[in-house]
DNA sequence: TTGCAATAGAGAAGCCTTTCGCTACAATGC
DNA sequence: GCATTGTAGCGAAAGGCTTCTCTATTGCAA
């Protein structure tokens, strides 16, 4: 069920995942900040958290600098990749086209975004 | 954190619904030996884990026949679109657009497909 | 160098999910 | 009617996630 590094994130983590893309290369201090700005939690805790995603390879860490410095061990995009893949596949079993329909019915872009997309589609039907 | 029905289903509650969306309204037996396919499992555990669903809300259950039938409570596409959310708003805070292009950069869609994207895409241009 | 505050880690408790075993009930065939 | 098979439910065990408390270590400043 695991396939992510070796790890799918659950919730917490991908909080924090988020906290890293956002600030970049963080000690604990600066990510736990962040991580109560949405809910009360122990500094603790989030210490526990990121030993847990450095053993799950979630995280990566800097041990030559004090304080120690974590960042995300994959990209962002990358991350949605996975997670997208992993929902197509739950969810319609396989059909990615279904789901990005629904991703683009909700709106709201850029006349760039909406420009790369047309691109996609132009390229998607040459190849067919 | 919940916020689907009452609940966000987890792995093996999404791997059931998905069996209920394939078959429609099932009995136990019948989501039982599709959910084997896929994995060795006790009936009981199928049993159990329709019981959990149904305090959940995930699905729906006919008590008037025997024996009893469940089927999901929301439709696929209705699903799809709250994980769909909930992954951008975790992931990318909230753009769809950014997951919809890597969705469609996924690739195999039919050309009926690609037009209605052509056709959301124009509609989102006007709105601007 | 000594003391203080911040940082790091270990271990365990609490909760939820998933699984199982056991028991009870319903339906079917003899 | 009675035995056998399939169906339903309960309670608890196992395992994982998240959190805590307590302890050790580090870095800085007086």
């Amino acid at each position: 069920m695991r396939e992510l590094g070796s790890s799918q994130p659950t919730a917490v983590e991908l909080e924090i995942l988020r906290i890293l893309w956002d600030l970049g290369p963080s000690t604990v201090r600066e990510v736990h900040l962040r991580l109560c700005e949405g809910k009360e939690t122990n500094y603790s805790t989030t210490v526990k958290m990121l030993a847990v995603m450095l053993g799950k390879e979630l995280v990566k860490r800097d041990d030559s600098v004090r304080p120690l410095v974590y960042r995300a061990a994959m990209t962002r995009d990358r991350a949605a990749k996975t997670f997208l893949s992993d929902l197509i596949e739950k969810i319609y079993d396989g059909s990615a086209m279904t789901l990005a329909l629904q991703a683009l019915a909700k709106g709201k872009a850029s006349k760039e975004e909406i420009e790369e997309a047309r691109r996609l589609l132009d390229e998607m039907e040459d190849k067919q």
